[in-house]
DNA sequence: CTTGACCTTAGACTATAGTCTAAGGTTTAT
DNA sequence: ATAAACCTTAGACTATAGTCTAAGGTCAAG
């Protein structure tokens, strides 16, 4: 046969072929060709896609949020001003997310010194770290 | 009364009474003081931890994460080098993110900007602009 | 002193994102 | 040609993270 068969690409993208096939159903793969016994038959278009789905789930997307991220290069369906609206929406999530990430890694690193030149009774508190920014982040 | 309740908290932190339950039961806030009543009765240290429980689940933390990250501090039961420890894997796992969500920013500003500057059949495609990592993402 | 707004628990219910099973058809290798 | 390793569907099952309901107790205001 030698096709690319959903077993072989759960294999390559490491995401179950039952995985897939959910992603199928939520349309966040367009259905693929089949052979003339039913089987799936993927293209490279679709393992850069799973591979696109994995990363942003592990940023903490979901996959409706996945889907529309997706959706931004379906262009046939959308103007270039929905298409740079919807980037332009998501950018600022994303940006968001790296700036609350950020602060994040600081007070992270600050509990990793802390405790480098650590005094007695040093709590290394990661609140304490962020509490500077929760303050904002209320305010706001 | 006059002390900070349950549903005080709640409107506070916009986070609902059922669910700050729900993270006192799964561990991630100590069980609160009761009145004689049996009414909880919070501290300003809640609120502070309530508000990192909600930063830490919009960047993708999951609430056993978050558990793990919260723990960091309570440096009774660690010594300064499980601390260190601790801290030092949370922080990898955290710049990871970043460096991801960057390369989203990227892509989506590309597509942002390839709308800008459109020619006529462009598919300003989000897989696209993210390819290049993809691919250095495979070989790792 | 009662009405409404709050609190308590336990347990049921929901959505999301899978994962597993059953019953059957296909492909590959020996 | 038959066993192992795939594939198909439908539907059940799981974990996570809530959300809702019921039945009852408490608190503050008029």
């Amino acid at each position: 046969m030698s096709i690319m068969t959903i077993g072989r690409v759960a294999k390559q993208v490491d995401i179950s072929a039952d995985t897939i096939r959910l992603y199928e159903r939520n349309g966040l793969l367009e259905e693929p060709e089949r052979t003339v016994s039913g089987y799936r038959h993927y293209q490279q278009e679709d393992i850069r896609r799973l591979l696109f789905i994995k990363r942003a789930k592990a940023m903490g997307f979901t996959l409706k949020e996945i889907k529309e991220l997706l959706a931004i290069q379906r262009t046939s369906e959308h103007t270039c001003d929905d298409v740079r609206e919807q980037a332009t929406i998501k950018l600022e999530n994303v940006k968001h997310k790296i700036h609350e990430l950020k602060r994040m890694e600081e007070a992270l690193q600050t509990l990793v010194h802390c405790c480098e030149d650590h005094t007695e009774d040093q709590q290394c508190p990661i609140l304490d770290a962020l509490e500077q920014q929760d303050q904002l982040e209320v305010k706001k």
